[in-house]
DNA sequence: CGTTCCATTGGAACTAGTTCCAGCGTAGCA
DNA sequence: TGCTACGCTGGAACTAGTTCCAATGGAACG
């Protein structure tokens, strides 16, 4: 049986409180009896149980993570951010992959009953009213990346902008036949409220500032991933009337684009713009023209705000980073 | 102040471990004791404390996962498996990114110590035989994913041969001039167990076995990275006898590769063919050519053979997955 | 020498569950 | 009717820390 604290407080002849007050590093332990129970300490080869002291703390010194697809680069660098950041701070992160409907409420409801975690982190899922009071019911701090919900702090990017700022993009170019392929618009899964939405609006926003046409048969939405993308671009592509270029909600869509594109013999760029979002590792690659977000930063800046959160200070208001356009080699001027 | 077990008790007038007995659908209660206790429970929105239990059980219902660079797109598909495995069986996990040796170092000296994880998974990192020493002594479970350590079970594969697997497969497309591009030799993160060395094995020994020649300067060792991969490839296709084909010991290494024949203007496969290793998600978009092992399996076996572990069974033996050649479009004979 | 004060110390109580043993009541049986 | 057996129940003890209050002892000072 390993050793208790009490074990140790015998064989050095002092009281339970001064060892714990030696493993705290309290100044109210003399000199001389520090170094007494901290040879015992060695003697008996003691190591606290983390275990009893999270109890007793009532503190996990744990934070949870939830993300639905953990495989996308982009949930990954925002993951990255975040433990890096908690780890910084000596607290342990552990996630949770939503990849179904059943998970996601199964998390959800778990993360607020549970005492396992201290915070939450929820990422690019939307939660639903009853469920920001539940949280709120259970005093758990919980902050948002890339995603809003009433009365809860998060971090995120103004969509609709980076939107606006790809298909203007586009428009300087010379496109008129600007084509969108996005997430589906009716998703259990984020509870609607997916960033592809606001990047939709964003490009709508743009085609009618500039007075430019917006046929619903240029706007497509399908399941967010590479494959689906590609086949919705190959419909928009064998359109009558093809676009001249194509807005992806993500850079996982736009390398989609790029295929279809590749199966059709379409050059890029030039008889076909794309342009992506996020600027994952990979569009660098390929040479992807993007609208740029800080994903590592976004899961840092929310750990600080979740760190704030659970000193006390009362929940802090939503914040937003910046985006930027990153001009590559797949966006030209309309030859 | 939330309700305890000890306030249903009192409230529903029965005894504490009464209580405890219908929380964990122990059949030593009567149907209507039963019932009673459920109401109050609900009456109070009781939910029991998860850290008091994990307290009294000595069991967090924990894994914890350590993993060098989780962005790696092989690493994040091993931890898909993982934490898919721990959810159905009601287990969290807690994962390190492991990206300096200094963490490295203190990560592994924390998981030996604490008790916040009832095992430990650790991916690609090869552990010291006197960290092995002290996970047996403190009665931690480990399982390794893509490593060996004397003693510590393990899910692997047959690095040597796969590497002779994707060897081979250039020497019978016609080439005799095959380079290898793969991990720094020295590395004090992985303490130089790393599959790219085995990897390299394999290499030579099927160049031997072919009787082809060897020569040093077509084994080129670099920073797991595109861009170092890149660089590496670049000095190679620049030698006054270049390689016709080159092994990367991964794909995201591969794709370094593709980046120099593109920098260079070589056709890809006409003049200069392209093996990588993983089969990553992107390899399949790019048309890499490469060897697959799998990876989310990898981690949902290395989880079963933990929970093996868990239910008081002795350490099983290393298993070994089976590996396999994806041909694609970046490998052809030599024209 | 008595008093005050402060640094240091000891340990009971507390955190919220689980476990286990003793006890109780009732049913079954002789 | 008495005895046994068994289903159900109550609660003390336990898990291993932290916290806080009271106590102790010695120095400083009048």
């Amino acid at each position: 049986m390993a050793a208790t604290i009490r074990d140790v407080a015998k064989v050095a002849g002092v009281g339970l409180g001064t060892v714990s007050r030696v493993l705290n590093q309290s100044p109210l332990v003399s000199a001389a009896t520090r170094q007494r129970v901290l040879s015992v300490i060695a003697e008996l080869r003691y190591n606290p149980s983390q275990l009893a002291r999270t109890f007793a703390l009532g503190k996990t010194l744990t934070v949870a993570a939830l993300a639905p697809f953990f495989t996308r680069p982009s949930v990954v660098e925002r993951l990255r951010g975040v433990e890096a950041t908690l780890a910084a701070a000596g607290y342990h992160l552990v996630v949770f992959n939503v990849e179904a409907v059943a998970r996601r409420d199964e998390c959800l409801r778990d993360a607020a009953r549970s005492d396992r975690a201290d915070g939450l982190l929820i990422i690019s899922l939307a939660p639903r009213p009853a469920e920001v009071n539940a949280f709120r019911e259970a005093g758990l701090p919980v902050v948002l990346i890339d995603t809003f919900a009433e009365g809860l702090p998060g971090v995120s990017i103004d969509d609709v902008a980076g939107g606006a700022l790809a298909t203007n993009h586009l428009i300087a170019l010379g496109h008129t036949r600007i084509a969108f392929i996005g997430d589906p618009q009716e998703d259990p899964l984020t509870f609607n409220f997916t960033s592809s939405h606001d990047r939709l609006l964003g490009y709508q926003q743009a085609l009618a500032a500039a007075n430019l046409p917006l046929p619903s048969a240029y706007q497509r939405h399908g399941l967010h991933g590479r494959y689906e993308a590609r086949v919705l671009a190959r419909e928009l592509l064998q359109l009558p009337e093809p676009p001249s270029a194509i807005f992806a909600a993500s850079d996982t869509q736009a390398m989609g684009v790029l295929e279809a594109a590749r199966d059709l013999d379409i050059p890029v760029p030039q008889a076909l713009a794309v342009v992506g979002f996020d600027d994952i590792d990979i569009a660098e690659y390929l040479g992807l023209t993007t609208v740029r977000q800080p994903l590592f930063e976004s899961g840092a800046r929310a750990v600080e705000l979740l760190f704030l959160m659970l000193s006390g200070a009362s929940a802090p208001p939503a914040e937003q980073v910046p985006v930027e356009l990153v001009v590559r080699r797949t966006s030209a001027p309309l030859g």
